[in-house]
DNA sequence: GCCGACAGAATTGTCGACAGTACTACCGAC
DNA sequence: GTCGGTAGTACTGTCGACAATTCTGTCGGC
């Protein structure tokens, strides 16, 4: 029955994870084991397992002897991690053109040339899923997996928040733009710019969110999907 | 019987997690749940939770089917981890400074002038504890809870190494000038000076790192203390 | 002598149950 | 009407058991 890499635990895991970044479960809410168990239609062994992997994303705060609980969602926390996902990604940016022209750069400003142009016409489920693709597949180009990892924790933590700003600010050209540009100064081994680039943007977004994130509060605690 | 806290999940994480950062249970082998059960005095149940929650924290890796491996160590990571280190650190430093003279800061620099001084006289024990605390603390003052975090998992990761490095290269002396000096151009607000003198203390380490992970795997499985 | 199949042993995956603890709602006293 | 205690309920914490899978060692064939 347990597939290779398709454990019950495995399923438990994508799925809380899911409800969890997408905020279905609202934020300093108490989880039912048994309820969830209910639901994904298993024992509560498996819940228990994979809230337990979730603890250290935080995206679930564990108190003895009460239970699991949907992480709280707070500006400062939001913003302190945009903080450090700029260190992040500058870092790697900066250890990749210091490398100079690879394959593996050539091919990411050719694929991403390509799908930059074919942007403009998406909507924005996936104009927001290819961002962070894109920021991702950058920071990778570095060749650092932990490091790539600590950035997946923190997109984890963030995409909502980042979604909600996107439609918020409806800045999607703006932000295409951007890339474009980062995509340029990279092309033309420009570090300097590449990297004052790729700051603005982040540093860019992190205002945007000190500005929306009380609209994505509310917006949280608004969509009773039940 | 669960005292707030400490229940019997918390002992088994604080316990596998010692077995594992001091590389008490070698690189690459398999964790045998039961064993590790009995060990504990505990059930099979608190330990699977453990090892869970050490998933995400890198510590151990897990196999659908064949279950908990203790994470394998290798030359290229630790480096990883360092550039990931230097980068949030640097970053750290970089805000605490922009915000001039805290309380805070005055604090820390304080209290380390004092502690550096006693430092001379302390087993090789006591320094490197010292050392994961004061690059700690000085990450702390940039008031960026999820990057302390990180941080923290980070010296989970590398803690052996740098302890094997520390004694390895025997450069207690010149380590703790360089703290010195740091504080000191933390002190006298000259961040220039501070943020290069952090990152010349960093890659140094992770250059000396480089040359004797090599020394330290043989070390690891030299160690058997049965 | 080497390779593959097969059976037995060991280990993980999941479950249901029970004990202990925290929460809730009710009731009486002030 | 409010506060404090108390009993009942709901939930978590831990356990042992069984099913399913992987591993190991042996045997026969080539």
């Amino acid at each position: 029955m347990a597939r290779s890499s398709k454990t019950t635990v495995d399923t438990a895991y994508d799925k809380l994870l899911d409800l969890l970044v997408t905020f279905t479960i609202k934020p300093g809410t108490r989880l039912n084991e048994s309820e969830l168990a209910a639901d994904l239609s298993m024992s509560r062994a498996p819940v228990r397992e994979a809230l337990n992997r979730l603890i250290a994303d935080d995206l679930v705060r564990f108190e003895p002897g009460r239970g699991f609980f949907c992480r709280r969602l707070s500006v400062q926390e939001i913003a302190d991690l945009y903080d450090v996902r700029l260190d992040l990604e500058t870092g790697a940016l900066l250890r990749t053109m210091s490398r100079g022209r690879t394959v593996e750069l050539e091919a990411f400003v050719a694929h991403w040339r390509e799908a930059l142009r074919k942007s403009e016409e998406m909507d924005i489920n996936a104009l927001v899923q290819d961002d962070e693709q894109f920021h991702l597949e950058l920071a990778g180009l570095a060749n650092n997996a932990p490091r790539v990892k600590y950035l997946c924790n923190i997109n984890d933590r963030i995409r909502f928040v980042r979604r909600i700003n996107l439609e918020e600010t409806g800045r999607y050209s703006e932000a295409l733009a951007e890339h474009a540009d980062l995509l340029e100064a990279i092309a033309s081994q420009n570090t300097d710019a590449a990297c004052a680039i790729l700051r603005d943007h982040l540093l860019r977004s992190t205002e945007e969110v000190r500005q929306h994130v009380q609209n994505a509060l509310t917006r949280i605690y608004a969509d009773d999907v039940a």
